[in-house]
DNA sequence: AATTAGTTTTAGACAAAACTAAATAATTGT
DNA sequence: ACAATTATTTAGTTTTGTCTAAAACTAATT
């Protein structure tokens, strides 16, 4: 496999993770910022390996073969993730670049090995589920405050918005990465949301509850 | 720079690492495998990026500008090497064919969390020394047995042969990576040299002092 | 000084992965 | 239903790094 192929492949699973449907030349086109000339180069090329199913004019989806390969990249990634954060102190906001890179080492030892070493995590640091070596995955949990109803429960795993203003908030009201919270009311009026923190109650607008991640753990 | 210029740089660089003369466009290839009018695209191409001093028929050397980029990728080289040893338990002949690959990711970052995370080593697993962030080190201190005087002092960084019956009777004469010995005496007669190790003093042949490689502690 | 053996460079070609521009199929709105 | 729009594919180039074969150079020998 090439850098390129994978990267491709990877792209297919992400745009196919949940709508089910084919993906569309444009689409990946567009996600890998290259064009749909190039993608159907690759696409087809891709369909001899018999890595994806393929027809002209109707899209591609991934082969149980070419999931696999998918899963297998998403993992290295999301262990290398897991790495540079608890190991190496990266904030969970800065992974991403370097571990698009680390997901591409081929080493089997070598993953098996940072597996153990980081104790086999099974989510990595934005609260997504690291697939096994089978690519076997619990489906991910991790929701919107603003998805979520009263009673539930999770840790903060991640923001939409990561401008310097909404950072700053979450610092202020004493949001981490990391936090447990349990909503504890909705206000219908304007979908503003009261959670429980270790240290108190607060209210949080609506903006704030559609920007906020958390892993529910009560869940499988 | 890509991939493959950096596979070049690091290959001039070990060419000339011991005689400082220029070095053969042939030497280039059959280290990389591959031939000598491919070297010469590409030492054209890195000569047009000042990275190599280079003029027909005469044959490479790095630049200054080269020579600190060769020096980087051997101190990424290097590290992860340390890494794959010491954090994840590889064997220190298993680590190079992966740190070839890790050597080309490109984080400053990363490197330096890196360097922090393992304590700034100073030497990789094989005894060769690391150069820090602007391509200072010091010089490698790593010498067969059968070129130390009597009194020499070090701690066992690497073979030459890493054959199995090699390995074997290491294991056999509890002789270990990351032993310490000392040279107690060398038989003019054949050569054969006695050493003292934590349990006791053994006699090895020539044969086998022109396999192993002390890294020597009292030297600069 | 000429020959020869070995090394290095040039020239032309190929594969991979991208591109542009043009052609063709599919979809959508009225 | 069909014209207009949008999506997709085809065809032909480009770039990067490789290759082979042939030409040119260097150095050593006669």
């Amino acid at each position: 496999m090439t850098l390129s192929e994978e990267d491709y492949i990877k792209t297919i699973y992400h745009l196919s993770e949940f709508n089910s449907k084919s993906v569309a030349t444009n689409a990946i086109a567009e996600q890998m910022k290259t064009k749909p000339s190039s993608v159907t180069d690759m696409v087809k090329k891709l369909s001899e390996k018999s890595l994806v199913n393929y027809k002209k004019y109707q899209g591609v989806l991934l082969s149980e073969k070419g999931r696999l390969v998918a899963l297998s990249i998403i993992r290295k990634h999301r262990l290398w993730e897991v790495f540079l954060v608890d190991k190496l102190n990266f904030s969970w906001d800065e992974v991403h670049v370097v571990a698009e890179q680390l997901e591409h080492i081929k080493s089997d030892a070598l993953i098996d090995k940072l597996d153990a070493h980081l104790g086999y995590p099974k989510v990595d640091p934005h609260g997504d589920p690291i697939p096994n070596k089978d690519g076997v995955f619990t489906k991910s949990v991790k929701k919107l405050i603003s998805e979520l109803p009263v009673g539930s429960q999770g840790v903060c795993v991640g923001v939409n918005d990561s401008s310097a203003a909404f950072l700053k908030f979450l610092d202020k009201n004493k949001i981490a990465l990391g936090d447990t919270f349990k909503i504890m009311e909705i206000e219908e009026f304007d979908g503003s949301v009261t959670i429980s923190t270790r240290s108190g109650s607060i209210r949080i607008s609506k903006q704030i509850a559609t920007n906020l991640f958390l892993e529910i753990v009560d869940e499988e």
